[in-house]
DNA sequence: GCGGATCAC
DNA sequence: TATGGTGATCCGC
């Protein structure tokens, strides 16, 4: 175990620099000649440098906590012990088991989506990014050692076939917010981490089903494929099901999360339910793959001896006397194989920045007039949002790569351009200064506001049970639970410094906030599942209310009458749900017009073109069940499931065929007819080709391979 | 409240 | 030629 002391320099380095082959399709590679490549193409840099810098400095944080650790007596590290073992049996009283965490990422995200818009790459290594930073790669580049967060032009020094696409995060952020279409569908409340990640808790979904009868079940399957289908009727992006990685599955959390890291060849990482699986699971894990324990915790663990999370839980009592009461309080949930067993609401933000890296700038006049600018820049974000601030924070990077921030209070919120301005420039100023008469040599500069009141401009925003609750019934300009952030203007303008070619590889913070509350819809939606005859007994009316604070789309105040089509987006002002599913009726057969259209190149054939579109229009039926359920958490359901549940059997049955019919157009043409060249539908979940072209067999085994094991327990 | 550092994505 | 951007949190002042 290298613990700083007594190896050289370079080896240190290793830890920070070197090749991170945590990563699927890291297998079976050269190491030492990519490690020796990555050095060679870095040594004598100025980001070398520093990366030295900090190592070292990380390295002196470990001396410290050695030099600790020499002074603890035995009889310290009972007590410790003791409290450990307290502490122990309390968490453990508080275990739940009971919940189904789903973790769910996409494979290679960016790439996968430019391979697809582009089939040539599939072949070819490639990455998404540019010379500068690279956001992702493919599988064929990973076996030269190229991966995300690696300079594009170290990459092409280990693959010199490498081909590199610039980003196209708008197309990224289309394709993750059908998919989130779909994730709202199983957790309305589910929750994006990134363009390509996501938490869902599926207990809710899963103990739904299980009341529902065998018909409705069915039903719903069908309703969800539809679903998914739908989209891609509108994008083409049935094709996304090949994005998903296989899900992990575990009772909470952080466990879900490692699970789905297991990337097993042949589907999902489920960890069962039980405490003995958990533990079992939890010992053999690397420190490292725990989410929080990053680098550094890593290094500094590893130097007490510690990398599996058994060791962990062995050195507890040393633990508790060398780190935080927060850390290794963290270490002992980790240890115990605990974390958070519900998804957490997405909270208000905290703060909002901009910055930028740029080609060296030294001109004092040059760095105000850029610090100008990305107030300017800030300025506008925070109006979006109708935030003020009272702290203001300049952050520059030299060209050491040395990082500082300078941070101003003021006793009043400012969300202008010109007051955050007055602000950042002077604690420029300062810093320009400070370094007089040797200029300041600046390759990135950002302002930061936090430290945010409500908009009366006096109030801190805290959460208040209040602010909670009215949470819920907060508006979207869009009914999907997914709000993004700087689009357009961040890149635009990136492109107009043409600089460093910065690419950030996501949008940052997204901002998820579901529009159904858990108190409002979700309570009457579980009875009217579990009874037939509650929805049907409802009017039309009761209906409308259910849905309407949900559906609404309108600013403080405005009645809650509108809603947003899922397909046009445009919103339909209506309190009558027949009139804005015939709005929706009429946007879908338009998109499978144009569907069919554009067709030509896509799928190869569509021998029932009319067929199709008579499907479409006739299987329009106002669901009221669905409705409400779905169009709380997203208006983009809405045309889900719209089979009626009040039609009694026969019905039933015709809409299951008509769906199924449907279904089959936008990907089940695209796809069987071109995959009675290549393999039929493939399992999103196992990712296993089906040798079936019945969607229904093929729903079947999805909506199984997801639940299996879940549904038989329950 | 400030500034550095760590972490995730 | 060339090593990102955004947000959160923690710790030690």
């Amino acid at each position: 175990m290298e613990n700083g002391a007594g190896s050289t320099k370079e080896e240190n380095l290793l830890s920070r620099m070197a090749l991170n082959d945590n990563k699927a399709g890291m297998e079976g590679l050269d190491r030492d000649k990519i490690n020796r490549i990555i050095m060679e193409a870095s040594k004598g840099s100025r980001f070398y440098g520093n990366e030295l810098k900090k190592e070292q400095q990380v390295n002196q944080r470990i001396e410290k906590m050695m030099h600790q650790k020499a002074q603890i007596t035995e009889q310290l590290l009972q007590k410790a012990q003791a409290q450990v073992e307290k502490m122990t049996s309390e968490l453990e009283k508080s275990r739940d088991l009971s919940r189904v965490i789903v973790h769910v990422d996409m494979d290679a995200f960016y790439a996968a989506v430019e391979m697809r818009d582009c089939p040539e790459l599939k072949d070819t290594p490639m990455a998404v990014g540019s010379m500068s930073m690279l956001s992702t790669s493919n599988y064929h580049a990973r076996k030269y050692g190229v991966r995300a967060a690696m300079p594009g032009f170290i990459a092409k020094k280990l693959c010199p076939s490498l081909v590199i696409v610039p980003p196209n995060f708008d197309k990224y952020r289309a394709v993750s917010e059908e998919i989130r279409e779909i994730f709202a569908e199983y957790d309305p409340n589910f929750q994006p981490m990134s363009l390509d990640e996501a938490y869902l808790d599926f207990t809710d979904h899963l103990e739904q089903r299980q009341s529902w009868p065998e018909s409705s079940l069915r039903l719903y399957n069908k309703s969800n494929t539809k679903f998914s289908l739908a989209v891609s009727h509108l994008s083409k992006s049935a094709q996304n099901w090949y994005l998903f990685r296989p899900p992990g599955i575990a009772p909470n959390m952080m466990l879900a999360k490692v699970c789905s890291d297991k990337n097993k060849p042949n589907g999902q990482y489920r960890l069962p339910p039980t405490r003995e699986a958990v533990m079992d699971f939890i010992q053999k894990l690397p420190v490292r793959k725990v989410c929080g324990i990053g680098k550094v915790s890593e290094k500094m663990l590893n130097a007490l001896g510690i990398t599996t999370c058994s060791d962990l839980s062995r050195q507890m009592a040393l633990l508790s006397l060398l780190f935080s009461e927060t850390s290794w309080h963290h270490f002992l949930q980790i240890s115990l194989g605990l974390s958070s067993t519900h998804i957490p609401r997405h909270e208000e933000r905290k703060s909002m920045s901009t910055e930028r890296t740029f080609k060296e700038l030294s001109k004092p006049e040059e760095q105000l007039s850029l610090c100008r600018e990305l107030c300017d820049d800030l300025a506008e974000d925070l109006k979006k949002e109708a935030l003020k601030g009272k702290t203001v924070t300049l952050k520059i990077k030299n060209v050491n790569f040395e990082v500082k921030t300078r941070a101003q209070t003021l006793p009043y919120a400012v969300a202008t351009a010109e007051d955050i301005f007055a602000v950042a420039k002077d604690l420029l100023k300062t810093e320009i200064e400070n370094e007089s008469p040797q200029p300041l040599r600046l390759r990135l500069m950002g302002v930061r506001i936090s430290a945010f009141v409500s908009s009366d401009g006096k109030t801190p925003m805290q959460k208040s049970i209040i602010s909670f609750l009215q949470l819920g019934k907060r508006d979207h300009s869009r009914s999907s639970p997914i709000t993004h952030r700087k689009p357009e203007r961040a890149h635009a303008k990136r492109l107009e410094l043409q600089a460093a070619e910065p690419s950030p590889q996501d949008e940052g913070c997204e901002e998820p906030v579901p529009v159904v509350t858990p108190n409002n819809g979700t309570e009457s939606l579980k009875q009217a599942n579990t009874d037939d005859c509650t929805v049907q007994d409802l009017s039309e009316n009761e209906l409308a209310s259910h849905v309407q604070p949900h559906a609404s789309t309108s600013g403080c105040g405005t009645p809650a009458e509108t809603f947003t089509c899922p397909v046009c987006f445009a919103k339909v002002k209506t309190t009558d749900l027949n009139v804005f599913n015939r709005h929706i009726d009429s946007c879908l057969s338009d998109a499978a017009k144009r569907e069919d259209e554009a067709s030509g190149s896509e799928s190869d054939l569509d021998p029932e073109d009319d067929h199709r579109k008579s499907t479409v229009v006739t299987q329009k039926k106002e669901k009221p069940r669905d409705l409400k359920n779905e169009a709380s958490a997203s208006g983009g359901e809405l045309d889900l499931g719209r089979v009626s549940p009040q039609e009694g059997q026969q019905t039933l049955k015709n809409n299951l065929v008509s769906l199924i019919q449907v279904d089959k157009k936008p990907v089940a043409l695209q796809q069987q007819s071109s995959l009675s060249r290549s393999p039929l539908l493939t399992c999103p979940v196992c990712q296993r080709a089906q040798d079936t072209d019945d969607l229904a067999v093929f729903n079947h085994h999805v909506d199984l391979c997801l639940n299996q094991e879940v549904l038989h327990e329950l």
